[in-house]
DNA sequence: ATTTGTTTTGTAATCGATTACATGACTATA
DNA sequence: TATAGTCATGTAATCGATTACAAAACAAAT
């Protein structure tokens, strides 16, 4: 790869022309800007990121902390922040963190190295001690998890309301014994979700069972089908769930199936994130849709106003129950 | 953040000395180290990789390429490259392109300015010509799709084996009338597998019938859904189908529900690839296995030969059909 | 021809690290 | 005490760009 210098050489001006040219910011005569387009064309020369970037202390690369690509809760956030990104000459790279701390600092490294401008955080599992930390001097952005000290601004939706709005469908088709399949409850959607399902409950005085929650230590599907398995071994059976990821739901339909046992016929089903699977399964299945895109495309106009200097402001976006026929006779 | 001058200083040596406790290379004595250290934390000091990169010319960051990170194929052979990434200090980024040539650019300007040491394509779409000439200056090597000409080393299975191996499959439980739901061939693999699904059929005598073979333009679950649908209507019905992917066969098992017919009696049904979805259908779904997290081990294990002089040997691996309920009676 | 103003171009410092080479400090030996 | 040898540290060049400032080139006006 050639370098500026050579360029310079090779036609005849000194380096600061060439810079000029390639920002073209100054002004450079006519002549000279041609000799100088044909001397990186000949050269094949395209700019070094790493010299410019250490000297204008800008990448213009934006990070995105996932957990795990594997949970497809993430994907429409993501094309959002991308797309929102690449209209603002940003590049979004992925980071998957596995909920491991070592990779995590590394990325933060990045960020403490002006490889990248900004973060967007969507890993729940994050150290938030050690973000807030690096938001005191950097643009973080948290989405979907988020932290209730409002340090970092977020975007996410009301948990504790569209929990509430999925359990109180379950008990309008007729549910009195509901159950919860929850995450742990360190996370804090966790625990917003299950008191908007406490909440439902106390007010059509319905029973709060201890047996009738589950917690997983995961979302994939296994854990739902293990959940299921847990609930229908009970004296008194739940006539209907609720599941605070879709990926629960559909291992706990799966193990219904298993079963013998029909949704909604013998168990009403409901999940939350309204991935694409979601439709193809057997029954189709009910859940609550989060504006995923959406909030993919605000986390980066909030990230990249908040890299320009503009403070951010934090957002819960709506949500919305998708009825489908897991919970339809 | 603090810079190796203001450590320097603080510590009251000189940036050599700073730098040579960073790399702890060279001889430093213990009284010095300690003072450098010392410093080191009360500024809360760390290297800029800007700096050091540009120095060293290496940034020990991969660059991962996929089309999209929707399809689930992909999340079990991401987890094999970082994994083996990071055994040997190195980091991956994911990079989507979306099959968008200016993303795909954007990437390979990071390559070419030093932000990465290497590439792992999985990107079928990706231009090969453009990376053919990346590969001359920069180690690359494909994952999964490859190119032919075997300028550029891959890792991937044998698809023609696969695809005669699923058929033959499909023959020996009674089917006779077997249709194909192939992606756009302009894909190797699609024609690979094609390929495979005509040799098949041809050992056997079977008929090849142009109206059994569908072919999608994407993988979407809907595309199965649609390439069932116009399969249905044809006045002579195959009684197995093989799709090539996953996502296919769902879509196709989806629409065969809706229709009332069931797998295998009415129609039987084996995919490709082995998604963790294809174990949660109904009827979970009979598939062709890649051995994806190993591809990934292999990949970056190449790759990182491949950075450090070490030339890469293409290599095919083995598959292995799992057979489940939808080819099971 | 000289002055002034404008446009174009070049020189050199800078960003933050690494490292070859030079130099200084110290030890051991005669 | 002089000398060689070893160990520790500092000086300055370097990577590849950008940009403030200086200088040169040119044009226009007197």
């Amino acid at each position: 790869m050639a370098n500026i210098q050579e360029v310079a050489q090779k036609a005849g001006v000194s380096v600061a022309t060439v810079s000029r040219v390639l920002n073209n910011n100054s002004t450079v005569s006519p002549s000279t800007r041609l000799k100088v387009e044909n001397a990186i064309k000949e050269l094949n020369y395209e700019p070094s990121m790493l010299g410019r970037n250490l000297r204008n202390s800008e990448s213009r690369l934006l990070l995105v902390l996932i957990p795990s690509i594997s949970n497809p809760f993430y994907t429409e956030i993501i094309n959002g922040i991308q797309n929102t990104a690449i209209a603002h000459q940003y590049n979004i790279l992925l980071c998957e963190t596995n909920s491991n701390p070592e990779r995590e600092n590394i990325y933060f490294n990045m960020v403490k190295n002006k490889l990248a401008d900004g973060v967007i955080s969507m890993d729940p599992t994050v150290n938030m001690q050690k973000l807030i930390e690096l938001a005191e001097n950097h643009s973080i952005i948290l989405c979907s998890e988020y932290d209730e000290s409002n340090v970092i601004p977020y975007v996410s939706i009301d948990n504790e309301m569209a929990a509430y709005h999925a359990v109180k469908h379950l008990i309008k088709i007729g549910n009195e014994k509901i159950a919860l399949i929850n995450s742990d409850e360190k996370f804090l959607y966790a625990r917003q979700r299950r008191s908007g399902y406490e909440r439902a409950l106390a007010e059509f005085n319905l029973p709060l069972r201890k047996e009738w929650i589950y917690n997983t230590t995961q979302l994939d599907f296994q854990d739902g089908v293990q959940a299921m398995r847990m609930l229908l071994k009970l004296k008194e059976k739940p006539s209907a769930i609720f599941a605070v990821s879709d990926t629960l739901a559909i291992g706990a339909l799966k193990e219904m199936n298993a079963s013998g046992l029909k949704a909604p016929d013998d168990i009403a089903v409901v999940g939350f994130d309204n991935i694409s699977f979601s439709n193809m399964t057997n029954p189709t299945l009910t859940t609550v849709a989060q504006p995923m895109y959406k909030m993919g495309c605000t986390a980066a106009t909030m990230l990249i106003n908040s890299i320009h200097e503009n403070k951010a402001e934090s957002i819960l976006l709506d949500h919305e129950l998708i009825i489908r026929e897991s919970t339809m006779g």
